[in-house]
DNA sequence: TTTTCATATTGACGTTTTTCGATGTGGCGA
DNA sequence: TCGCCACATCGAAAAACGTCAATATGAAAA
């Protein structure tokens, strides 16, 4: 069941339409928030807690230096989520399903 | 914009653990709602709430046959979920973040 | 036909989420 | 040092969400 809540967070980042072009802006590379706000309608304090929900689900990385605050994606978190999708979706031999309850 | 809104909901359905565990029951295979009841800590009238937010944003198909309602996933809908998610999270050309805004 | 069973719908309630304006913080240039 | 700039945090308001008990629906059994 932790695995489930684990992910919960990563879906619920994504099941928002203004995070997931936040993420589809990423994937080129770093960018700072002041980029990523020129996109949007969208007030500073509200991107800046955008991407305070991606960071902390994992799907972000953020890294300061001085004035300014870079995000970018994190690989690993991102496979992981693959990974994880793809478990649920596919039939498997150890599937909860399967538990005698 | 629109392509981020269709699968918005998809990645919100995701967004419970309750529905990615249900997810992954029925990846292996078709089973109806008292099946899927069993399993939970959780009234009737929710999971039948459940099921229909995993039926609209079209990750699951329902099917009904007498008293029954049998439930199993959309294949097509899972693999252009996984598509989405690759396209979001893969640089490329016409990239988002590329439009001269 | 009447009852029973599986599931859906309704209405209500507390919680979480989204958003904003206002304010705080820490770095950098003047 | 002083003020500006990029960003974070706070507090509040509105909307969306998860959950339940009660009730409705519709099919099958008695």
């Amino acid at each position: 069941m932790e695995k489930y809540l684990e992910y919960t967070t990563v879906f619920k980042a994504l099941g928002d339409p203004k995070r997931a072009m936040i993420i589809d802006m990423l994937s080129c590379g770093e960018l700072c928030a002041c980029m990523i706000l020129e996109k949007f309608e969208m007030s500073q304090s509200t991107l800046s807690h955008h991407m305070k929900l991606l960071c902390e689900c994992g799907l972000v990385k953020g890294r300061e230096q001085g004035k300014w605050t870079y995000y970018s994606l994190d690989a690993d978190m991102i496979s992981s989520t693959k990974q994880f999708f793809r478990d649920i979706t596919s039939d498997k031999e150890n599937c909860i399903c399967k538990e005698k309850s």
